[in-house]
DNA sequence: GACAGTTCTTAAAATAAACTTAAAATAATA
DNA sequence: TATTATTTTAAGTTTATTTTAAGAACTGTC
């Protein structure tokens, strides 16, 4: 979960994004309305918070601004102001909800709770080489519309390949990435690992395969 | 768009009243909790308009037995006390926004805009996944036909993941979303909730499974 | 082609992770 | 306070992963 937290006041804004990030929530803070702009139209973000006394552009103009660009984040506006014309104001410019300071912490959790309970955004970490795939959070290695989940181990031999596909990697560096410096794993182990993972490629029907230099050590090759 | 309206000072009811349905709403106005939950559950509503304090039943007592029925309804709450802890406590029991006493023909019309444009907008209420429906207000969970009524810990983790359909979620981001980053839950503990939310999901007959990657963390998957 | 040194594969054994369940402890509610 | 529901703890079971180990298959040298 993402916040764009746009906030002058120094203190204040440090407090909110202390908060906001102990519970998790990755928070971006910027002081102005121009900034404010740049960033929320510029990254995806799951809610902002948004003052609206702000220096140069204010925050109902930053709304105003960023719904006419068809932005639908969330808004939760802030203000020390309990002035109802800003709240109607805000409201109807497509702000979500509304928020007077001060407040306390448990207030702006729940707001921003029940705000951000949107489906969550989805960022894929991967790597790519020749016709393979290696999802990171999954540890599903693809090729083409194949593909096969890896356990612990096959995932992380498999990563010290791919992340350096044109080099040499010795057993050596394969135990002491995925094993551990301090293991007593024997070449053995890697070889036992590197014979699941080539019989799952081969399953792929991928065009790479491992190469073993004798007493040199692996290296990705491409059939 | 209709609007039940539960407020017990007669002449504000009135005032509101007009004042709502001069905009076009139709509104039924009831000056008691006991009605109030009567006439919450046996017609469809697009709002409801709610007093905190009122004979007998308070409002606080509406709104948790209305949400414990499943309603969904929107909740504007109304309260002449701007006391923090009555704000907190209506959001938390699945008020969707908190107006205090006096206030504004402006205002109101703001506010009960706000929440009946929103009715369809399934985001704030329920969250949906493949044949999955989770009502954040009542905490239970359905498909198709049928729905079992999940308990608060059982909410949190199945929550966590519906919030990410397609991400991984480690364990350890479950015990700090639903124990709290200072508990001392083990992971047995997350083991056993995901144990009980399977067999609701079997119950359910749902096609969504909750599936473990070894030491990745959970990630709901589709059969 | 025989030998020695590697490397590869496989199956079984050992270990670790994950699951389920029941009982105990705690919290919520009547 | 009594009752009920929820949560935690803990132990036993199941399942998956990792290690071990032994033999087969290569590779290069003589």
């Amino acid at each position: 979960m993402r916040i764009l937290l746009v906030e002058d006041e120094v203190s204040l804004a440090n407090a909110v994004k202390k908060i906001l990030e102990q519970q998790g929530y990755v928070v971006d803070a910027v002081n102005n309305g121009r900034s404010a702009v740049d960033y929320a139209l510029g990254a995806k973000y799951n809610l902002i918070i948004l003052d609206v006394m702000l220096p140069e552009i204010n925050g109902m103009e930053v709304l105003k601004t960023v719904r006419k660009q068809n932005l639908s984040t969330p808004v939760l506006m802030l203000t020390a102001l309990s002035a109802l014309s800003d709240k109607v104001t805000g409201l109807n410019h497509g702000a979500d909800d509304y928020m007077t300071k001060p407040f306390e912490t448990e207030e702006l959790l729940a707001r921003v709770g029940a705000l951000t309970r949107r489906t969550g955004d989805i960022i894929m970490n991967r790597i790519e080489y020749k016709d393979l795939s290696l999802d990171l959070n999954s540890a599903v290695l693809s090729c083409g519309n194949e593909s096969v989940q890896l356990s612990h181990k096959e995932f992380g031999v498999i990563k010290v390949l791919l992340y350096n596909p044109t080099m040499m990697i010795t057993t050596e560096s394969i135990i002491e990435n995925v094993w551990g410096s301090e293991s007593e794993a024997t070449d053995n182990n890697v070889e036992v690992y590197i014979s699941f993972i080539r019989k799952k490629l081969k399953y792929l029907g991928s065009k790479v395969t491992v190469r073993k230099l004798q007493r040199l050590g692996y290296r990705l090759e491409v059939t």
